[in-house]
DNA sequence: GCACATAGTGTCGAAAAGGATACCGTCATG
DNA sequence: CATGACGGTATCCTTTTCGACACTATGTGC
């Protein structure tokens, strides 16, 4: 479960601001949704190309998103197990936020990144 | 400081979607970004628009902020101290991402939240 | 018989985020 | 003299997040 930015949307006009970002919060919601905007994927698609992010935190980032109605998990009844995911409309709605996300991080963010880098 | 999403952004072409995310990461950094793009703002005035950010998450998020190049903080030596944020042209440019998210919100994110409400 | 692929789950523990609370110095006001 | 506003700090503690790693079941290929 994400982590619950602010129980009331009522605390200040930009709260819808933060209450978006409650659905794409979580460490790799953001590049899943990404990615399925290509197209059905299946869960070791996704996996493959998200090569940093375990198992696990996965299918956490997945259930999490389904349960939020962003994405649709469909099971096929096979023997070797076949689950694919999709957008559902209200995940594909998010268009406009992920690309202006997108977009800003193409122009602004340098892939050298100037991350303190934990400096451990 | 913001929780490092990501050391490396080659990691997959999604990346820089979460390279943006890093930036208004953070309990407030969306809200106090929104208010910002109203104008300047003193300490004090943020905090009121915001009342449910304690005085020490309102600091740590400004000077994230400030060390990420969104905002700019200026200090008037005066008697009762006077400190002024505002937007840097960076954080500015982040207008498309923010009206995105706020427009995503207001459509999508109903004012009773559907939120599990912990549950406790 | 062993490894591999599929799509997961369970447990553990470290690290980070965030909340509560108290405190700082200075000036004005009552 | 006490209180409040200003813009913070410092400290402590709890909660959340995330990563590592092992483990599951079934079927295929070698």
């Amino acid at each position: 479960m994400p982590r619950i930015r602010h129980e009331r949307l009522d605390c200040s006009p930009g709260c819808s601001v933060e209450g978006t970002l409650r659905y794409i919060d979580g460490k790799w919601k953001g590049v899943v949704l990404y990615h399925l905007f290509e197209g059905t994927l299946r869960f070791n698609e996704i996996r493959r190309r998200i090569p940093n992010c375990t198992q696990r935190m996965l299918t956490n980032q997945l259930r999490e998103l389904e349960a939020d109605g962003l994405i649709a998990r469909k099971i096929y009844p096979e023997v070797p197990p076949k689950v694919e995911y999709s957008l559902t409309p209200r995940g594909r709605s998010l268009g406009p936020v992920i690309t202006a996300l997108k977009e800003w991080g193409d122009a602004n963010v340098t892939l050298a990144p100037q991350v303190p880098q934990v400096a451990a």
